[in-house]
DNA sequence: AGCCGCAATGTAAACGGTTTCATTTTCAGG
DNA sequence: CCTGAAAATGAAACCGTTTACATTGCGGCT
């Protein structure tokens, strides 16, 4: 591969006059211009962008840490921030966290060793060592999608307390109080704020809150079907089940349909995240919409403001939901 | 941040002896081992990778071109893809072709600026530049999924004509003469394959095939939606509908619903690719299993052997695909 | 003519490691 | 105690750009 010292010896110029010609060509005089970028034609040259970054400290990508690439709604989210990366000129590193806990160290290292410029990490974790450093990060560093709020980094989410005691309300305002709640992953912050927003609606009915009545799941489908099984069948009372993803509400369909029951005449069913699924389920989901795009796009968005004045106005983002009514509910006879 | 220097003047050793405690501990005696190691402790060192990287040419990171991160398939591939590569200390950059062409120039370019070693590419592209270069291929590239075998690159896939013989054998078998095709973007080679291997079964059983009964969509529920109702109204008569992808058949079961049919009874539907919802759409769909993760990690592997050796054993290798026979098909009466 | 200032270009240091090659040290064997 | 080979370490070149600074050339102004 031809490098910059072939080229300005064809073009009988200095490396230096070769570089402002990709740099900043309006520095050279129209002659010399084209002369130099005949002979980088002619060589078929292209500036090593290794050597550029190496020498500017600015790898111009950023590292995604994904919990798990497969699941829909991150996908989303990163497929938001891949958009936005795109339009500022950033690459994306993205790797599985895979619920390894350690990888986090990692990321962070992934900047330290000036492999990228700045890390967004998806999903919840503790991030310990990002608290430590007081009220200043080490790095540029974005947590989407449910975080708290409790770093001196920025964040974007949703808020999960008011829109899950939206849903409940919903439930609650169609006649709905056997409520079953199939619950995410136990020791997840989301879940807790979810359920939480759960009962602020029950206690606003004068409802009481029955935590036996509530099934935790990992966020899948076949998390939901089993979770449904065991409260299914432990309470056959429950009208509804309000499930804190769709996933998990798509397979506590399944099940109930296994049963014999059928839906939403025997069972109301709701939803949260809104994927594409939801709407061409059997019978199509009512949730809660999550605008997980938007919220890779804030992600990103945010990460440049950082990369470049070091300042993000917004530091905590919490973007509007909406409840999506579709044919899983039906008000109790 | 410490650099080598620094490390190198506070243990009293070279610089050199300071890059081999990292590289090849072993080369240096116990006692130099300890100072230098802990010299770094104490400046809190960390070798910048992208010094190391530029001296050495190498980025250690592949790129991944996927059509469309948020696609369910396209994002199992990449979660295998993942797999292999962090289990060889590889990095991924992965970029959002979002069906533009000329993003494929960018992806080589990547190589030839030394940002990536290689790249994997996802789906179906023409990639005109990669075979001009004759029986070689310019940059270390494997093509995975929904590919043909033109090139000079190694590829991964599944064996599209054989799949869809299978599965419109087994329709065929079941009674079904009046079959519908939901085939997927006209334009694709995976789309004409399993439209001709569809067309071998039909001849295989002497029934006569009627292109009129072909909808093309994109692969999606929506596409797979529109397409079933533009199909069904104009040939009510169809008993069956064989759905080039699982999101396709999801859309088209929709519809079928929605217009007060039965299923499978008034209709049987079959799937492609077996995504997760297949288990629990409804009904539960019958389909051809595509090993999706198996693909990308095969495409890593790939990959890797590419990088070191420069060589590949199997160039073309083709996945076992599997009839997964759920509750959308019946037998004709 | 002499001077100034600006535009165009060149020179060389710098980025932070790795690696080749040379040098020193160590140590076994005679 | 000497010799020579192997082991440990050091010195310096190198990777391919960018950029601060120096230099040159040129036109306009007094």
């Amino acid at each position: 591969m031809a490098q910059i010292r072939d080229v300005s010896k064809r073009a009988g110029v200095s490396p230096a006059t070769v570089s402002r010609a990709y740099s900043d060509p309006k520095k050279l005089s129209e002659a010399t211009l084209k002369k130099v970028l005949k002979a980088a034609e002619e060589l078929d040259y292209k500036p090593s962008s290794l050597a550029k970054v190496f020498r500017g400290k600015r790898t111009n990508s950023v590292l995604v840490m994904v919990p798990d690439l497969a699941n829909v709604l991150f996908a989303r989210v990163l497929s938001g921030i891949e958009r936005i990366a795109a339009e500022n000129n950033y690459f994306l590193l993205v790797s599985d966290t895979n619920d390894n806990t350690d990888i986090e160290r990692a990321g962070i290292e992934m900047v330290e060793t000036h492999r990228a410029d700045g890390v967004i990490q998806l999903g919840e974790r503790p991030l310990k060592r990002l608290h430590k450093a007081g009220d200043d990060c080490p790095v540029p560093f974005v947590h989407a999608i449910e975080t708290d709020e409790l770093g001196p980094y920025p964040t974007v989410k949703i808020d999960n307390v008011a829109a899950a005691e939206a849903m409940a309300t919903y439930l609650l305002a169609l006649g709905h109080r056997d409520i079953g709640v199939l619950a995410g992953l136990r020791d997840r912050r989301v879940t807790q704020q979810r359920l939480e927003g759960f009962q602020a609606a029950l206690h606003a009915f004068g409802a009481p809150f029955d935590p036996s009545r509530v099934e935790y799941a990992d966020y899948s489908m076949s998390g939901g079907a089993q979770a449904a099984l065991r409260l299914l069948s432990r309470d056959p009372k429950v009208t509804a089940l309000f499930c804190m993803s769709d996933e998990i509400a798509i397979g506590a369909m399944r099940t109930a349909l296994d049963q014999g029951m059928t839906l939403p005449d025997d069972l109301s069913v709701t939803g949260f995240d809104n994927i594409d699924m939801g709407q061409y389920s059997h019978p199509p989901l009512t949730t809660v919409m999550q605008p997980a795009e938007r919220i890779g796009e804030v992600a990103m968005t945010m990460m440049c403001n950082l990369l470049n004045d070091r300042t993000v106005v917004d530091k905590h983002q919490r973007l509007e939901t909406e409840l999506v009514i579709r044919k899983s509910t039906r008000r109790l006879a």
